[in-house]
Order: C-alpha cells, then sequence, then structure tokens
DNA sequence: GGATATAGTGTTATAACATATCGTGTCAAT
DNA sequence: ATTGACACGATATGTTATAACACTATATCC
C-alpha cells in the first residue's frame, strides 16, 4: 500500500516512476506480455505527472522522445496499459492516469481537484459494494464501474474557496 | 418515485414526456428560468427516448425541428438542462438522459446496458455516502460525483450471455 | 415609449478526442 | 524457411466539444 498516504502531498515522482516500471515489468512477465518502447515510456510519462494525461499530451511527450506523431502510436499504447491494469483512464477528464496500486485488487475511485486537477486514486470497495446493492435492487449485473469524484485536495481548499477552475 | 420500477423495462414514453416537461416547467418557473423552444424541444427528445443520445443524434433532431444546424445549439440547450438538473451527462457513453427523478434531492448512479444501451437511474444515496467516506479519509473534499456501472440490465441477462456490445 | 442591460441564439471556425485500415517489420514456433 | 501473431508506421477519417463574435429577443427602469 504505497502511495496512498501523499496521494495528494506533493512528492518525488521518480520515486513513482521506478517502483512503477518495476512492477509493471514483474506484472507483464508473469502473463507473458511485452513491454515495448512505446508502452514502457507511455507508463513512464504518466507514472511520472502529478495529473491525469490527455492522449495527445501522452502523444506530444512520446513524440519529443522520437515516437512518431500519430495519435494511433499514443491511443494503442494507453489502451495496452489500460487492459493490464497499469493505467486508469479518467472518463470525466478524458485523460489517463498511471495505476497507484498495481497488483492489488482494486476497485478505485478517482478524487479530481478542480483547481489543481491532481488526480488521486482512492481505495473503493464499499463504494463499489454500494453500487452492487443499488443495481441488485434493478436486477441489473455490473461488469465494470466508473466512480470520480471532482471537488478540491487538501492542499487547494484553503486557497480555492471561492474560486473556480 | 415514479419511474423507478419500469427502469429497464418497456413503456410508454410518451407518459414520461408529458410528466418531464410538466416537471421541468414547474422547476424552472420557481427560479425564474426560461424553457425556451430549443431547450424545450432537447428535454422531450430525450425523455422521449428509451437511451441515452449523443449531442450530435440530439443535434440531427433539433435540425429536423427547423433548429440551426450547428454544434452549439446542442450544447447549449444540454448544459443548461444539466445545470437545471434535468438532464443528466454519462461520461461512459458522451451521452445524455433526462433525469427522471426530478425535484427528488438525488445523486443517481447510472446502470448502462451494454448490449441494448438502455441507461436507468438508480438511487445511490449510500454510494455517494460511502464515496465521501472514501475521500474524507484523504482529506478531499467531494463536489459533484460520477457514478456509472457497465454490465446488462435484466432483459438482456439471459440473451447476451457471451456476446459482447 | 425609449434606453439599456441581460440572456439567448446564430454562425464560423477550430480544438480535442478517438478509430479504421492497410502496409511493413520482427520474432518465435513449427 | 515458412507461417502466423504481434507491434508499429502511416494516412485518413470520424466523433465530440468549445472559443469567439455578431445579432436578436426579452425584461427593467426611468
Amino acid at each position: 500500500m504505497p502511495h496512498e498516504h501523499f496521494a495528494f502531498a506533493p512528492h518525488d515522482h521518480s520515486v513513482c516512476t521506478q517502483d512503477g516500471l518495476v512492477l509493471a515489468e514483474m506484472r507483464l512477465a508473469e502473463t507473458g506480455q511485452r513491454l515495448t518502447p512505446v508502452r514502457r515510456r507511455t507508463l513512464e510519462i504518466l507514472l511520472g505527472s502529478p495529473r491525469a494525461l490527455g492522449a495527445y499530451e501522452v502523444l506530444e511527450r512520446l513524440v519529443a522522445d522520437g515516437f512518431a506523431n500519430q495519435p494511433p502510436v499514443a491511443y494503442r499504447a494507453l489502451e495496452f496499459l489500460e487492459e493490464q491494469g497499469l493505467v486508469h483512464r479518467i472518463r470525466r477528464l478524458n485523460a489517463f492516469a498511471a495505476c497507484m496500486h498495481v497488483g492489488q485488487a482494486h476497485a478505485p475511485a478517482f478524487l479530481i481537484c478542480r483547481a489543481c486537477h491532481a488526480v488521486a486514486e482512492a481505495p473503493a470497495t464499499a463504494v463499489v459494494d454500494a453500487l452492487q446493492a443499488a443495481a441488485r435492487s434493478l436486477d441489473f449485473t455490473v461488469e465494470r464501474s466508473t466512480i470520480e469524484a471532482l471537488g478540491l485536495c487538501p492542499a487547494c481548499k484553503p486557497i480555492a474557496s471561492g474560486a473556480v477552475a
């Protein structure tokens, strides 16, 4: 349970990046999947960012590293990483963020600060359970869920009392 | 608590439409907001649809009624209706659906059938409470939340066992 | 009624997000 | 060595969303 505590605290992302890459390699080795250069770099980019990045932001950075400047380059890598559980998609932002709880079975909720745009992943099994219960009452079977909250992170609360992002 | 029971059952949408429009008028009258022709028609369109509609689908129908064929026409009306709590945005689908619980304080969860694309609004106060709790543990203040589930509705469960939408 | 403020719409243009399709290279297994 | 699966480059296109500015209608105050 590594990064939970400082989810919203400023910290050294190179640590996230290191850990994340190692975990990813382990994870993929298990299933025989390949962490190719584009994929690796894409994950690195997301791990190094305090906020979620749009596909085109990721692409920009990939281009800077010599990859082709074509949307599918970024989208394919992101899709792959998402399938592997290494990256999450934040629907409210049409953006992507590296998973901070790789390997741990988790159904995360995303907390999105409207002021600084930081995104944190909160443990949300209770939330998912409640959702399952609500769905069951309508005889609906949940397969995947999206749980996101927009609001203010601890750092922005004092500052952004009235302001809006 | 009207439509809950047949959320996923086929039913006469003209009833939804009538009720919905009346409720909307009442609601807006209270706050002095105007239900202009575009807005009214947009709401009607959504009320009459069993599934969520994309902004451009709404626009198509508006154009058929003589409104300008420009994206902002649809987006503005949709945005207004959403602000008034008359319409919900389904982020997973990039689409919009009329609210089925106007006036009732509610933080809905959306249940999206991956087979027939029906969308139901489930009561979700418990879910929101759980999300609040999760957020509080990271000292995050939730202002708005997005709670959506993808899965199978009762009608599609028997049929779509293996299929994927 | 006429001035003026405000909200709503029309219109143009473009930004931002996402996918289809086809060709080519690479590598591992037969 | 051939085959087949996968990854990636490249082109084109489809889809969703907003910025910016002009004009019109409505409400309000005098």
